[in-house]
DNA sequence: CAATAACCAACTAAATTAGTCAGGAATTCT
DNA sequence: AGAATTCCTGACTAATTTAGTTGGTTATTG
């Protein structure tokens, strides 16, 4: 198990999909923006996230990118995973100098702390950060300041697309502030 | 917080002094050649560890590196910490996009779990790895095995200089031993 | 048809990791 | 005193990973 930025990018990002979820897709430009990762850096990131089936894809106007499962079902030891592939472990791969028909001693104590540690990212998801009391109204406060919108008019669209029912009066109150800022 | 093979390498490593900690100094040499790091590698490795007082070195024949304080007061975390300085964490600095006089959403979300990261690996010592039942006994062991023989004639020496007393037989059959193998 | 935004691949620059080399300093053994 | 051992230091190099760039293609919507 390794932990870089590469798993806190995919961390954060799917954070900021998770909090958004229930407003539909959100686009990779969006959160280029907010975190200040480029736009093709965090492309390839979604494709791995894509191929394990963390994320689904939205194309086209509107779309975006979303939760492929509840986030309560979605792991941060899952996204870390899926984003470095774990390299060798080992080094004395059965040969050299160590065997017992095995590993060396102090590899086996090493594998037993990355168990633990793989356990306890298991056991912590996205949901347990994102459903927290205040969290959701927090980010959509935040998201009107910095010109961010989740209900543009476009979006509202393909959001109807058997989601939700949309309040129109609030998209065409962001959508008159989105042009204001123009 | 980051994991990488560096605070793999360290980890294992100071997993080897502690076993042998009883037994006196462990050089560098055997850890480089039971765990397949380069010398010079390990080397810079531990003038880190050496400079954050987690290890002391021991020159001369005989010498090496022994724990500075006892395993049970060494940390994972604190050993991961001393050899991959924590870089910039948070990327938009006060600046930026998505500033409320502070930062992002997510960017908060991430440095909590981050800490509870922290706090599990912080509760992790390298004595609760080394003093389950049958690890020294199978350590010794391995050691023999693969002609590594922490109580070679000279170091036996060294050993003695108020530490414990040496069970001069043990010895003397070691370094038999060690004879034969060349 | 134009615009949006996911998708895709190849290439580049910067940073980190890992290793090499060449020595110096403390300590012990002979 | 001198040889051997082992820590200790710094500078330099090669390989790998991270991060970003460019230039597209494809699906969807208005």
């Amino acid at each position: 198990m390794r932990l870089s930025t590469k798993g806190r990018y995919s961390v954060t990002a799917m954070l900021d999909l998770a909090i958004h979820d229930k407003a539909g897709p959100v686009t990779l430009a969006d959160i280029s923006q907010c975190q200040g990762i480029s736009l093709s850096y965090l492309e390839q990131l979604f494709a791995r996230l894509r191929k394990s089936g963390l994320v689904k894809g939205v194309r086209g106007p509107g779309g975006g990118y979303r939760l492929a499962r509840p986030a309560s079902e979605i792991s941060i030891a899952e996204i870390i995973c899926s984003v470095d592939e774990n390299v060798d472990v080992t080094r004395c791969k059965g040969e050299g100098n160590c065997q017992d028909g095995g590993k060396c001693l102090t590899h086996e104590l090493w594998t037993n702390l990355s168990n633990k540690l793989h356990e306890f990212l298991s056991g912590i998801t996205l949901a347990q950060f994102v459903e927290r009391p205040g969290i959701p109204e927090l980010s959509m406060q935040r998201d009107k300041m910095i010109g961010r919108f989740v209900l543009a008019k476009k979006q509202a669209v393909a959001i109807n697309r058997g989601v939700f029912n949309i309040n129109k009066e609030l998209v065409a109150k962001e959508l008159a502030a989105k042009e204001a800022l123009r």
